[in-house]
DNA sequence: GTGGCGTCC
DNA sequence: CAGAGGGACGCCACT
């Protein structure tokens, strides 16, 4: 049984039984002094509770460490969806939790999410619903996935003559490469799958050299007898993220081309976020099927054998079923994009053809000048050092500065500062935000905050980036994922790219280390203010429109507009308001949320906002419409008709539906400013390659692209840059494309 | 592996 | 009455 159940507002200290307890309301809070067993037994009014929005619970009211953990658990936001899910997503690490592992596992979770009644729509299988798009429901999935498939696995000439006719009478074929490693620039090719019907497949291994390996055909002879279908424009490939397989062929200077359909592409478009879009996910989603994973072969942690070293037969298997199941991916999404047009379209003009533009970004690398970015790594160590000093002078003691956790004791035990915020989990914040206030009065925080803004820059970019600069080529060769923002972004992995340095004068120092070579100069192109454009446009209100027609300063047109001045009596102060207003109007920021930022009055701000959509009245009319049609359909689109599944839109909790409504505003607006820039590199690319210009896209960073060109054609290929750009897509308004050139990065902006 | 924090657009 | 800013990646500490 549960003794006590404090709700929302509840006076913490009227508590009976627990004394001392400083906090004014509870923060939805359990307090059960029974065991776990009367938990369990009373977990329906527990969840109930959870549903008024209870989130942490005071650590002085733990009783038992595992009760806490329960407690949290029952007390988060996400509960039924991770009570449903899987006990087994429970972390280990708490004494008792096999323990409460077993409970949760009784607790038979579909009926009881079944008996949840509206809240279902929270739950996975509500979820998987609603975020599967209606033209499926009615849809029949491909055939069941025999368990048994015997494929061929290729070792003498004859049977591979017997495939390559095969192949070559094949109108179209999946396939997919085996490596050494997933490093593009250096991956070698151990074996070659292909599949030409369900179920009909083949391995051909041609580089497993462990001992007592069996006798392979040659890879270059290998290769050179597919060359010609593997460039042959005609002969449509389909496989599961092309875009590595294109680059490992590359290595062996084959250019693959006919490069139609790939799979984990079909997923994101069809679905940005029903399931991750890996080959393992996508075969258990969708087809039902459960796959042979590469850990499964291979092991996994420091022990993990590379590609080479797995036995010829384990691996012919593994290897002809991924081609196998991505052909049977195909033949599942396939016929179900091409029956929403929009989808097709975005599938067909944007994420196909920009696949190849990302290989070639990723292959041509960045510069970056690795002796400059020692020197800041030294200097910054000796900044940090002197720092670290002065923060035990202060503290009258050693303690990590890097560590949350003791800096939390020194600020807020040893030294008595208020606690100003909590992090989720209900322990003290320090971060940057509360730092700054608390520095007003107090000497360390300030030392903390120059501290953690040095770390940064030296632990994540002068230290790291050297580290991943390639042997070979000399760059670094960033790679850029098509199918992981939910909005049609890119993102960019090992090293990230598009979080390099920039508002700070020593981030920019970071900056100044990417460099073009010599005889050739960066130049750097972006969108100006392109999603405020992108909501003008959607929008149609006349006040933003005329403002990007005019040409004005769209933040200092605002603030004229919401603080009634002329343009000429725009403060800095002002027009600072308007710009964190015309962001957080992108967001779907609040009030509350607008004056934490301006450090303004809750009213005040709400003010502001009112008087914003009483001069741009339609923008809030299109606020209201995107929700409204999100609410209705279950999806937002962009301009160009991607789509964004918004499973929580109708969730009975308030603060999920509230979520999705902000993502709701936003993504239409990050979307399409997405799609933009993809259908410029597209655009870029091929004029690139049209004239043979002495000039390559060297980085992608959401609303800019970075090109390295020979000094000689940098007019030429600057203007035609922005003018790819801008005529990228055409809207209510102009798109401003803004083109720096410089030596380094730094210098081109 | 998770949490806290910080970098970018 | 609480909650109240979209999308990413990566480092460090800690368990």
């Amino acid at each position: 049984m549960i003794d006590y159940l404090a709700l929302m507002g509840d006076k913490v200290d009227n508590i009976p039984g627990v004394p001392g307890v400083g906090e004014k309301t509870a923060q939805g809070l359990i307090q059960g002094l029974g065991s776990l067993d009367a938990i369990y037994a009373d977990l329906e009014k527990v969840r109930t509770l959870s549903f008024r929005g209870a989130k942490t619970m005071p650590e002085k009211l733990i009783e038992h460490r595992e009760m806490a953990y329960l407690s949290y658990r029952l007390a988060t936001i996400k509960t039924d969806v991770e009570l449903a899910i899987a006990p087994e997503s429970i972390h280990c690490g708490q004494p008792d939790n096999n323990r409460l592992r077993e409970l949760f596992e009784d607790l038979e979770f579909k009926s009881w999410v079944k008996d949840l009644g509206d809240d279902n729509a929270n739950s996975p299988a509500a979820i998987a619903a609603v975020s599967t798009p209606e033209e499926n429901n009615s849809e029949p999935t491909s055939p069941a996935v025999p368990t048994d498939i015997h494929y061929d696995i290729i070792s003498d000439k004859i049977l591979f003559a017997d495939w390559l006719k095969r192949l070559q009478q094949a109108a179209q074929f999946s396939f997919d490469t085996e490596t050494t490693a997933l490093e593009i620039m250096d991956a070698k090719i151990v074996g070659v799958s292909f599949a030409i019907e369900a179920g009909v497949a083949a391995y051909i291994p041609c580089g497993h050299d462990y001992m007592g390996a069996p006798e392979q055909l040659p890879i270059d002879w290998v290769l050179q007898e597919l060359k010609p279908i593997l460039e042959d424009t005609s002969k449509i490939k389909i496989g599961q993220n092309l875009k590595y397989d294109r680059s490992v062929l590359l290595n062996y200077g084959i250019e693959l081309r006919g490069i139609e359909f790939d799979t984990m592409l079909e997923s994101y478009v069809w679905n940005s976020i029903g399931s991750r879009h890996n080959m393992d996910d996508l075969a258990q989603n969708y087809l039902d099927y459960k796959t042979v994973t590469f850990e499964e072969i291979a092991g996994k942690g420091v022990k993990q054998l590379t590609f080479n070293q797995l036995k010829v037969e384990d691996a012919g298997h593994y290897a002809a079923e991924d081609a196998d199941i991505t052909l049977r991916l195909h033949q599942f999404f396939w016929p179900q994009l091409e029956k929403v047009p929009t989808l097709k379209s975005v599938f067909q003009t944007i994420e196909m053809p920009l696949l190849p533009v990302l290989s070639h970004i990723e292959r041509n690398g960045t510069l970056v000048d690795a002796k400059l970015l020692g020197q800041q790594s030294i200097e910054l160590g000796e900044r940090l050092v002197q720092l670290e000093r002065k923060a035990y002078d202060i503290a009258g003691q050693e303690f990590n500065l890097s560590s949350p956790k003791q800096l939390g004791v020194i600020l807020f035990e040893q030294q008595k500062l208020p606690i100003l915020k909590k992090t989720p989990t209900g322990t003290p914040s320090t971060a940057e935000e509360v730092l700054q206030e608390l520095a007003l009065d107090y000497p360390l925080p300030k030392v903390l905050m120059e501290y953690r803004g040095l770390a940064k820059l030296k632990s994540t970019y002068t230290d790291k980036l050297p580290l991943v600069i390639n042997k070979r080529t000399g760059r670094i060769h960033t790679s850029y994922h098509q199918a992981v923002a939910a909005t049609g972004r890119l993102s960019s992995q090992d090293p990230n790219l598009q979080n390099i340095p920039i508002k700070t004068e020593e981030g920019r120092r970071i900056r100044q280390a990417f460099i073009a070579p010599k005889g050739y100069k960066l130049v750097a192109a972006d969108y100006s203010q392109i999603e405020l454009r992108i909501m003008a446009h959607l929008s149609d209100d006349a006040g933003l429109l005329s403002a990007f027609e005019k040409g004005l300063d769209v933040h200092r047109a605002t603030a004229a507009e919401v603080f009634g001045v002329g343009l000429d009596g725009v403060t800095s102060e002002m027009r600072r308001s308007a710009k964190a207003i015309n962001f957080g109007l992108i967001y779907g920021m609040s009030a509350f949320g607008l004056a934490k930022q301006l450090h303004v009055g809750r009213n005040e701000a709400q003010q502001y906002i009112d008087r914003y959509f009483e001069r741009y009245p339609g923008v809030q009319r299109y606020m209201n419409n995107i929700r409204a049609l999100a609410h209705e359909q279950g999806y937002v689109e962009t301009l160009f008709g991607r789509r964004l599944y918004l499973p929580e839109i109708n969730a009975k909790n308030k603060n999920l539906q509230m979520g999705a409504e902000r993502t709701a505003i936003n993504a239409p607006m990050q979307g399409t400013a997405a799609d933009i820039i993809k259908t410029a590199m597209i655009n870029v690319q091929a004029w690139l390659d049209e004239t043979q210009l002495d000039a390559r896209i060297i980085m992608q960073v959401h609303d800019e692209l970075v090109l390295e060109v020979a000094e000689s054609q940098l007019v030429q290929v600057r203007t035609g840059l922005i003018e790819r750009m801008s005529a990228a897509a055409t809207l209510k308004v102009p798109l401003l494309v803004e083109a720096g050139v410089g030596n380094n990065w730094d210098e081109a902006h």
